[in-house]
Parts: C-alpha cells; structure tokens; sequence
DNA sequence: GAAATAATTGAACGTTCGTTTTATTCTTGC
DNA sequence: GCAAGAATAAAACGAACGTTCAATTATTTC
C-alpha cells in the first residue's frame, strides 16, 4: 500500500506533535521509538520522516515551541501596573495557569534536556533565561522599591520557579482543587516567600482543606 | 583471558554502583548502555551481571539505598526539640546538605522513576512517603500551635520539598556560595513561606550577594 | 600443591533501534 | 481525466541493545 485515503500532511504532523508529547512525557524521550510513537498515531514509522529530519529535532521543535509559547504567554498577560506585589502575583498566576495546561510539554521541556545537542540545548537554555529574568526582574524592583525583602535575588528566583512549576508533578485535573484555587495558594506561599504578604489583597478562591 | 589479577568482588560492585551513578545522572538511564557503564568501571559488560541480575535492578539498588540512607540521616539528624521552629530549621539543613552531597544519587532517585517496574516504583515511592511524612508532621503541629501559619499542610510540604530540593539543579562546589550559606538562604525563605520569621534567630552566615 | 571457588573474558544470541530507499496510491489543479 | 505532487506503506540497512554461556585464570582453602 501507499498513500491512505483521507491522509493529510497537517493533520498528521499536528497528530505526532501530540502523540509525541504525550508518550515522551510518559515514558521519556530515550524510552520512546519512532515505531511506537507512529503506531501511536496510525501512521509507518517511514512516514515520521516526513515531517522531522530526525528524532532528535522532532523533541526539540516540541520544546522550543513549548518556551516560544511561554514567552508568548507571558508577554500578553504582563500587567501594565509598575507595582512588583501586582507584577509579582500577575506572574506566579500566569505561570502556574500555563503549565497546569500544559502538562505534558512541560515535562518534556523539563526532563529532556540531556536528550539535547549542544547547540540545541543552549537554544533552549537561551529561551529559558530570558524567561526566568522577567521574574529576576520584578524581584530586583520590589527589593529596591522595599515592597519586598529579599536576601539573593538570582536564588530567589530559582527557588520560586522551583515552586511554582512543582505543581506539575502532582496535580492532576477534576480532583480537589481546581487550578485557580492552587494558583492561589501558592501565591501566597510566594507573596510570605518574598516578604510581601502583608500589604496584599486580592480575589481570594474559597477553601484549603 | 579470565580473571584478572588483583580482581575483587567488593572492590569492584562499589565502583560499579559509583559509576552508575555518575553515568545516570549525567545521561539518564535509558541512555546508558551496560557496556558503556562497563567501560567506565574498566571491565566487560558480562562481569557486571555477577553483581547485578539486569540493568533495571541495578537503578532499583541505587535508588532504595538513596531513600534509605535519606531516611536513616534524618533519624539520626532528627532533633529532640518539641519546638515546630526548631525541628522545621533542622529539616530544611538537613534535607540540604544531604541533597548536595549526594547530587548525583538524588538527580538519579528523582529523574528515573518512570524506568522503574510497577513493584520496584511502589518501593520507592513508599521510602519517599515516609520522608515526606516528617516534614507535614512538623508543618501541622506548627501550624496547630500557632507558630506557622499554613494554608495546605500537604500542598506547602511538597511545595517546600520541591523548593528546597531544586538546589541541586544549579548547586555547583566551589562556586561563590558554601553548602551552609546556601542552606540558611533557603532556611530564610522557608521560614518566611510558613510565616515562622518573626520569632527566629539562628547562626546566619555572612553575606548573601 | 591440589582442589575448590571467585572473578572475569570473549563471543554469541535474538531483538530492537533510528533511518533510508523504493514503490504505490491518493489528491489536487488544470 | 490527466499530469504533478503529496502522503504513505513495505521492506531493508547496519548498528546497538540487554543478556547468556562456556572457557579461563586468579585466589583461597586445606
């Protein structure tokens, strides 16, 4: 046989972009072949080469477009206010909405990075940090400001993201808590975190348990 | 050719587990061959199989000897204050100076678990539990006694875990900051996410850039 | 110093891997 | 309805994988 009835070329890539995430977030990246990936997708393994060169630069277009998405994100939900507590917040929601969504990419983004080539990984590395230096950024203004109280603003930063990204690992969708509930409590562990609780006020999610 | 001179077993199945080890941690399980872990330990792939019945078992050994030897730190580090305060700062020292120590080990224990079977993982998970256990324990009668104040016992006990440990991700020797320096760092901001800073004092080492 | 045991080699097994090649069928534009 | 191309199947490639096995040498035991 050869081409299949009702075969097209952009159903099919976006169908291995989502398999692949889907099974490397699953299984990893070294634990996934291009053979159970295309079964994955009803597809030869042959027809895969179609669209990415390779395996490796199939997981990284997927990581790449998963950081040019969160810059992206980012970029739409920064807030106008020059407030760092309004910053702040606006950045801990946002970061922890876009990665609740995505899951899957994310864990990709964040485990597969020894699966990398060089000059790919610091692609990576480079989007990365232009990420976490928005939140260096606030930081740095709310510790002058005196808005908040910080000992080191770099390990601060990595210590939020840390946080925040921990989310992943644990929530899963339709169980106790609903995204804007966790984003809330963490927000405030991240508000105490950077010693900005006090002043705060905003639309606070009903219960904890 | 056989046996070699000056062979013995001991010897040999620790350098086994220390090259393992590194190897894992630098290139992920899956990525590691038997063969390329024998080249490294400087003997055929065959002989690591008298020491080990697969390559699976082996990263099952490494892991549980990793979470037991957390388990039984903690115990003897464990202090016999009462005080939540006090019991929470040794902790968070504690789980800081283990995990630097042990980078390699603890990247392997928390990046491979997927390769695990489904018994092997529920081992594992299992030891992880109980560490994890401590530290909510501390949380709630901290914050039952009104000295932290805690929104989610279980939600801020993972959220510090995954902060605290995340020194690992960056944490070089040598750098610009010591083990103990960074370890107060974190102590600092823990305290203030489970709102316990007002009441501290501690030796605080010198200056944090 | 012979017998028993411990430690390792070297070769081989069947399987699976990522990838390439070639041929075939569907779809589209004219 | 025909030519051009896009999309896929099917088969094959050499290399690498985890693992096994028989043979061989070093060490220990008595």
């Amino acid at each position: 046989m050869a081409r299949t009835t009702g075969s097209d070329g952009g159903r099919t890539e976006a169908a291995i972009r989502e398999a692949a995430i889907n099974l490397i977030a699953r299984f990893g990246y070294e634990a996934v072949s291009m053979r159970q990936l295309a079964a994955e997708v009803g597809v030869q393994a042959a027809a895969l080469y179609r669209y990415f060169p390779n395996k490796e630069d199939l997981l990284f277009t997927l990581m790449r477009e998963h950081m040019e998405d969160l810059l992206k994100d980012w970029d739409q939900a920064r807030p106008a206010s020059a407030d760092p507590q309004a910053r702040l917040a606006a950045f801990v929601r946002n970061h922890i909405r876009f990665h609740v969504v995505r899951r899957h990419s994310t864990h990709v983004s964040n485990m597969e990075l020894r699966s990398l080539s060089r000059d790919n990984l610091s692609h990576i590395l480079r989007l990365r940090g232009g990420y976490e230096k928005e939140l260096r950024q606030i930081l740095r203004e709310g510790a002058d400001s005196g808005a908040f109280r910080i000992d080191d603003v770099g390990l601060t930063a990595i210590a939020i993201i840390q946080m925040i990204t921990g989310v992943i690992v644990w929530f899963r969708p339709d169980e106790r808590l609903s995204v804007e509930e966790v984003a809330e409590t963490y927000l405030t562990m991240t508000m105490r975190l950077t010693g900005a609780e006090e002043i705060r006020e905003k639309p606070h999610v009903h219960a904890h348990a």
